[in-house]
DNA sequence: GCGCATTGATGGCTGC
DNA sequence: GCAGCCATCAATGCGC
């Protein structure tokens, strides 16, 4: 006994397209906000007279490593499964 | 009485940088994170039957509006200011 | 001695903007036919047996490996600055 | 009278494999040697004073305008097929 | 038809 | 302060 512009949840359906937009501009505005947090601690090492630039080509050399790690596994899984030893 | 080698907060030297770069990662993690939350949101959006693609120029669009919006007001407060209203 | 509505290599403006776009779309085209070219090459690298997945990663990881010592000598470089090693 | 391990063209397996991946890098190669070029003729036209972003946009429309008339001439060419003119 | 990989576009940061 | 550079993000195209 279905109600004609309610879905499952309860919800209109003009409230859950904008239900959908609030949640996704939410979590815009924490990933601006972690983004603001970031560029706070490299201003603080930078005050502290480390050299931002370096700083974050030390990160980003982290980063790739860690990219690296979990791509290694990848082609791994790829060769194993290759040779039918994965599935 | 400083010591040399360490600063303020007691940390060595070595250990500052350190925890610049740990932070800095810790924030980036975050920042995936919520990148991830918001692709499922669409994901969810699309498996409820919305086009993505519409979805992220509807959010787009406001987020301009709201940028505008942001814009329209410092240049408000600078008009303020410059007749003294604002200090 | 110039004439208004030509440019130093004879063209009308009209034609140099033209001009500029026929370059531009004659490369892109030369971009397309070489991208074309490695898609042949991966076909028939499948034809003889060999798994293009797998092919692909081993590319790209060269790539990536070739692109890691650019950035060495990038960061390397970053350092003797840092230091005044370099200028 | 053909040879265990090695394959029509004369090369050994090992060899092949390996050509295969050089043919690509070097296409690769070429394709990123393009690219640059085509960066390097919107530098130019920047330096002669037109707007990049416009001109970008000029040749992607250009381009989308030569795909929609390949997919007609595709689509018109399966309509004779489907009336026997075209085999 | 989907997910992935590439590519094009935009915006932010850094260095003159 | 702006221009060039780089990193991120959206969009298209491709292979499965």
């Amino acid at each position: 006994m279905s109600e004609i512009g309610h879905n499952s949840d309860g919800a209109v359906q003009g409230d859950q397209i904008k239900s959908f937009i609030e949640r996704i501009e939410r979590l815009e505005e924490e990933k601006r906000e972690t983004a603001t947090d970031i560029k706070e601690v490299y201003a603080e090492a930078k005050s502290n007279g480390y050299d931002v630039k370096i700083l974050r080509k030390i990160v980003a050399r982290r980063r790739r490593d860690a990219d690296e790690v979990a791509e290694e596994e990848a082609i791994f899984d790829l060769y194993l499964q290759s040779i039918g030893m994965l599935d």
